[in-house]
DNA sequence: TTTATAACTTTGTGATACAAAGTTAATTCA
DNA sequence: TGAATTAACTTTGTATCACAAAGTTATAAA
């Protein structure tokens, strides 16, 4: 039996989900490129980035020179907790497709 | 890009997620197993398992001999939207193990 | 006919997704 | 210089929803 307690409800969501995914795919994203391939609003955005960063699976980088601009990244915990998740996932599908 | 609208939100809760990935991993689950197994509470597993009806992805049968038992089951609509969720599920795996 | 059990329904609470509008700081342009 | 613009937020309000707990109904066993 899937043991679905383990299911981690921080990356679950589909909002953080799409985030985590993307920043697997990727090492770095500005806030503005998630905002125009997600199509959320700021706050929404924001919202789901601050609940990854306060579970720390998330982290940011500020450009010092040029315009005011963030980068997020995932943390070494981020992309652990990332896997793990998608290992239930696996689980699922295997089960779900046997 | 994976497209996350396409996530079907119906399935995606943990709650029902689990009743789903039961019901396609056997034929016919009663209410009284999947109390057991999932470890809900009678009002939050009615609930879901009436979300999955509603959406048109679980049928019931009641027996008519014996004890009043319900028997839970997927429709073909609700092995169709499952395989595609799992679909979405298996890209997210993919994107995120390479 | 009392008791027990399955399958509900109802109600209340707390969490949270999301949008919209407002704020702040820095940068560019007139 | 200062007005306008932009990125990155914060705040606020709403609507949804997961979940638990307690109450209801119908059936069956004792």
């Amino acid at each position: 039996m899937i043991d679905f307690d383990k299911l981690d409800k921080t990356i679950h969501e589909r909002g953080r989900l799409s985030i985590m995914t993307m920043l697997v795919s990727r090492g770095e994203w500005k806030f503005q490129e998630l905002k125009d391939q997600l199509k959320m609003s700021d706050g929404n955005l924001i919202t789901h980035l601050r609940s990854l960063q306060k579970a720390g699976y998330v982290s940011t980088e500020k450009e010092l020179k040029g315009r005011k601009v963030t980068k997020y990244l995932l943390t070494r915990s981020g992309k652990k907790a990332f896997k793990g998740y998608l290992r239930l996932l696996e689980q699922i599908v295997t089960q779900g497709s046997s």
